[in-house]
Parts: structure tokens; C-alpha cells; sequence
RNA sequence: GGUCGAGUGGCCGAGUGGCUAGGCAGAGGUCUGCAAAACCUCGUACAUCGGUUCGAAUCCGUUCUCGACCUCCA
């Protein structure tokens, strides 16, 4: 059924390249998860739903994928590398909880609001601190490459040795020599024979709350090396597709293609995939620079820069209006924009789901009906085939919609389409939101059955023509967030946009 | 400073050489007791200057503006 292949740009070659899965109908899938510290903001929603689509438009094509995404509960250190700070460490501190509490917590929290936003779970969610053991083997081999020394009990890679045998830098454009020379003086305190080498294992200082013992200290795993340990574990020295923010190039997906490479004398992945930021007006939203909107907030409308809350679904199409690999700008305009936006596919999806086909013997097929059809249907394919553009599929999505509504109202037989065509129109329309997109209704399922009863009452009003009730029930409704559609023949309901 | 990327109609946002993106907002129309929804029609958009080409938003160069990465970040 694939009209045109998969393309998948590849951060690696710059180049959008056919996918080719190195076990077909296998894919395997390593996405970098979140450092659980604190509640998840946009940024996360976001890498999180570009690559649950992924995910879901592999499995649409028929792969089976094995999906795996980590949970970063090791802090990575804070500020200068040598008097750092453990991130989950320090929140543990402030709230006088174990670190394990603290990273469990927003770890839960990850999980209810990735919920929410209608993600697929990873199948292996494997966490840093559950991979020590691993880790430390990985160092090791390491060592025993002769691609890293230890210092005071603690570990380096080093880069500039492995970079006579294969290039560092090729993922993000990085050459050594400008690495080296662009890098600030090392202030002597440091145990790096080079700036640009990284820790594999920190030997932990006294008060530091969370640590392992090892070969060479009593210390905690270097901050590249979970994603090393836990991908190779789970997915094999070579996979197909390594997915995460486009942050995370340098210097982390850097380091863990000189890791694997270290050990395993291969890259890690085939396919680098990188999704880009959001922005709020024209700047990055981030952690670091204390801009960032929550999950919780949004949903909400809990945060000053927001004039309402917006829900779950309208924050998931919001993204997937965007190419991936594009900024998005947030803005309370766009938001508001994207919701009504989200009510139209999403009533549309609620029709489409009651549609049957019914012949007119009247009427007859119209050619250019079913061209536009096709046309529109196979398009939004492409669009998904090219490097899952998922913004300009719903472009098409939408047009298809334009027919399934007009078929609906009854201003178009559905005979124009024919059967075939229009059970496939009704069939792809309902799978493509369902499935590719996981577009939901927003709703609590007894209020259907409420809203029978109510348009039930509405109909026999309108039947006595007793207008002031008529008009008393649809300003109620309305007031619900619920339109009441009539029609020639019946009367619906809508989500009121 | 180095590297990379972006500037599209009122707003958001696709689009890499010719073929209507789409959504939101706005105008007109069909339908309707009225309205809403739905459907139909409507916008002569591509930062700037120059070049290549029969033809450029799309390729090349100039200028301006903005952003990202180079330190933890999705």
C-alpha cells in the first residue's frame, strides 16, 4: 500500500535519505527522555509527540518498531564540570527528600502529562540509575581501547586520541582543532588533559548524595554514557533511528557516537533524527533561561503569559501543524488558532466514524469528486513519506475533510465518490487521526447519551414550533461549549469552535 | 568570534524552478423560522538589492534583521 518510500532526513549527511531498517520489518528507536527534576514544559510535549508520530507512522506502515526512551534520574552536573552540581541532587536537597523521591515524582508526573497528550509508551522506558553495572562495563572497554585515562578516581574520554582514529564532530559539524581552540583556558583546577575531553565516571565528593561504587571511586557515571549503555543494551551496537531535541547534537549525541564507536567500532545509529525548539516570542523556551511553560500550566491557563488554558489536544496539534524540524513560535493567537483548528478535524473524525455509504441511484459518480479525493489522500502520504511532514499532510487532511463534511450535510451525494472511494476516504480520515496523528476526542464519554436526550427535546420543540424553547435549549448547550446543527433532514451536534 | 539555520499575505504555518498548501481572522454567497455549523467564492504573500533561467518564494551572490549551537537543556 506505501506509494512512495519513507525519506528521513538525517542529521548525519545533512541529507534526506530512504529509510532502509537494517532488520526489516524490525526498526529500533532510541529517544533521549527527559532529566526528571522538574515538571515537563513545551520543549518535552514537543520532542515527545514528533516522536510518538514517528513511532505511530512506522507501525502504520507496517514495521514493527521497538520504541525505547530513557529516563534520566542522575542529574547531570550543573555548571562548570569539576564543581558541579547534580541537578536531582540539588532539588533533593531543597526539598529535604532522597533523590530517588525527586526524580520518582517528576518522573510520575512525565508519565501523567505525556499521558494526556495521547503518547504511545516507549516498550523499554529503562532509567540511568537502574544501568550502572553497564555503564561501568562500558567504561572499562573503554579504557582497554586506550581511548580514555583516569585521574584522581576519575574517568575521561579522550577525545583528541579518538579523533586521529575517526573524526569527532561529524553529527554537528565540529572540528576538533576549533573545538580546542574556540574552548576557554583550562583554569588548572581541572583533572582534563583536554577541554574538549569528557568525564565517562566522576568520583563523587563527600557531600554528593547520589553515588556508585566502581573500579575507581566511590563516584556516579559520566552524563553521555546512560544512553550509551541503555541504547547498545536494548537495541543492539547498531540501530536504525536516535531521536531527541535538537540541544542535545552537541555535545551529547557527539559523545555517544564516540562511545559507541570506542567500543563497539560502530556508529550507534543509522538515522539521526533531531526535532527543533519552541520558541516564545522569537527566543528558545528552556530551562535555562527560566522561560519555559509547563504541562501543568498550559493546561491550566495557570502562567502569565498565557490568557487561557489549552488542552492537551489542542497543544498536540499545535505541533503537529509544524514540520519538525522548523521552530515553533508559542503564542496565545497560534494556541487559539490550533483549537479551532482541532475541533474541526476532531468533528470531522466524530461524523466520519457514524458515515455509512448510501447509493443514489439518482446520482452518479463524478470523476473530478474522486480525482480530488485521491489526489488529496495519496498527498497526504507523500507529505508523511517526506520526513514525516506532518504540517502539511493536515494541509490535505483538511481538504479530505471538506468532502466528508459536504457528503455529511448532504450538499454532496455520497454516490459522487462512489462506494469504493468513499468508504476508503471515510476509512483512511478516521485511521489517519486515530492512528498516525493520535488525535482523541476531549470529552467524557456519558455525555453522549446526555446529548441524545437533550437533542431529542430540541427536535420535538422544533416540531411544535415552540421557538422560545428551542432557542432557550441551543443557548444552553452553547453555554456547554456544545453546538446544536441543524440540518434538512436530522440534527447533530458539534464541539463549538 | 566560530559553526549552522531562518526571514512567506492581518496571524500561524507548509512549500527547493513552472502545477490552488492548509488553519485562524476578514468579505460575499448557498442553506436556515432566526442563528450556528457545513459548503462555495474572494487575498494578486514570499526581508533587500542584483544575477542565472523561457520561467524563481524556490538556484547563485550582496545587504539587513532574527535565532540556535559552541556550558546543562526537548
Amino acid at each position: 500500500m506505501q506509494l512512495h518510500p519513507l525519506n528521513i532526513y538525517n542529521t548525519l549527511s545533512r541529507k534526506k535519505e530512504p529509510f532502509e531498517p537494517i532488520n526489516p520489518p524490525n526498526v529500533g528507536m532510541y529517544v533521549c527522555g527527559p532529566t526528571v527534576y522538574g515538571d515537563a514544559h513545551l520543549g518535552h510535549a514537543r520532542a515527545a509527540i514528533v516522536f510518538d508520530v514517528v513511532h505511530r507512522y512506522l507501525k502504520f506502515l507496517g514495521y514493527k518498531v521497538r520504541y525505547v526512551r530513557n529516563i534520566t534520574d542522575v542529574g547531570h552536573l550543573e555548571a562548570d564540570a569539576d564543581e558541579g552540581e547534580d541537578k536531582i541532587a540539588k532539588k533533593a536537597k531543597l526539598e529535604q527528600l532522597e533523590p530517588m523521591e525527586v526524580s520518582q515524582f517528576y518522573a510520575d508526573s512525565y508519565h501523567k502529562d505525556m499521558e494526556l497528550l495521547n503518547t504511545l509508551k516507549p516498550h523499554i522506558e529503562p532509567r540511568a540509575t537502574g544501568h550502572i553495572p553497564e555503564q561501568i562495563k562500558l567504561v572499562e572497554n573503554i579504557l582497554k581501547e586506550g581511548l580514555a585515562y583516569e585521574v584522581n578516581g576519575s574517568v575521561y574520554f579522550d577525545v583528541l586520541k579518538y579523533n586521529d582514529k575517526k573524526r569527532y564532530g561529524r553529527l554537528s559539524g565540529r572540528v576538533v582543532e576549533e573545538l580546542m581552540s574556540g574552548s576557554r583556558e583550562l583554569d588548572g583546577q581541572s583533572e582534563k588533559r583536554n577541554p574538549v575531553d569528557f568525564a565517562l565516571w566522576k568520583k563523587a565528593s563527600p557531600e554528593h548524595l547520589m553515588k556508585w561504587d566502581s573500579p575507581w571511586s566511590l563516584g556516579f557515571p559520566g552524563w553521555h554514557l546512560e544512553c550509551t549503555a541503555m541504547s547498545s543494551k536494548y537495541l543492539g551496537d547498531h540501530f536504525d533511528i536516535h531521536g531527541g531535541g535538537m540541544d542535545l547534537m552537541f555535545p551529547h549525541h557527539e559523545c555517544e557516537i564516540a562511545q559507541g564507536n570506542a567500543c563497539s567500532h560502530t556508529d550507534p545509529a543509522k538515522y539521526w533524527m533531531h526535532n527543533n525548539m519552541i520558541t516564545i516570542n522569537g527566543q528558545k523556551m528552556g530551562k535555562s533561561l527560566g522561560n519555559f511553560i509547563t504541562l501543568q500550566e498550559l493546561f491550566a491557563g495557570d502562567h502569565k503569559v498565557l490568557e487561557e488554558a489549552y488542552s492537551p489536544m489542542t497543544v498536540r496539534y499545535f505541533i503537529l501543524t509544524a514540520h519538525y524540524r522548523s521552530t515553533l513560535d508559542f503564542s496565545n493567537q497560534a494556541l487559539q488558532a490550533a483549537r479551532k483548528g482541532y475541533k474541526k478535524l476532531i468533528n470531522g473524525y466524530r461524523i466520519a466514524k457514524s458515515m455509512t455509504y448510501l447509493e443514489d441511484p439518482e446520482v452518479e459518480k463524478d470523476e473530478k469528486q474522486i480525482g480530488q479525493v485521491r489526489n488529496s489522500l495519496e498527498a497526504m502520504f507523500r507529505a508523511m513519506n517526506d520526513d514525516f511532514n506532518s504540517a502539511q499532510a493536515i494541509g490535505h487532511l483538511f481538504n479530505i475533510l471538506k468532502k466528508i463534511n459536504a457528503a455529511y450535510t448532504g450538499q454532496l451525494a455520497a454516490s459522487v465518490f462512489g462506494k469504493e472511494m468513499f468508504d476508503e476516504m471515510i476509512r483512511t480520515y478516521v485511521r489517519f487521526i486515530e492512528e498516525v496523528l493520535g488525535l482523541v476526542e476531549e470529552k467524557p464519554e456519558e455525555q453522549e447519551e446526555l446529548l441524545r436526550v437533550v437533542l431529542k427535546m430540541y427536535a420535538r420543540a422544533k416540531q411544535a414550533r415552540d421557538y422560545d424553547k428551542v432557542d432557550e435549549i441551543r443557548n444552553d448547550l452553547k453555554r456547554m461549549g456544545i453546538l446544536v446543527k441543524d440540518m434538512k433532514n436530522k440534527i447533530d451536534w458539534a464541539y463549538e469552535e
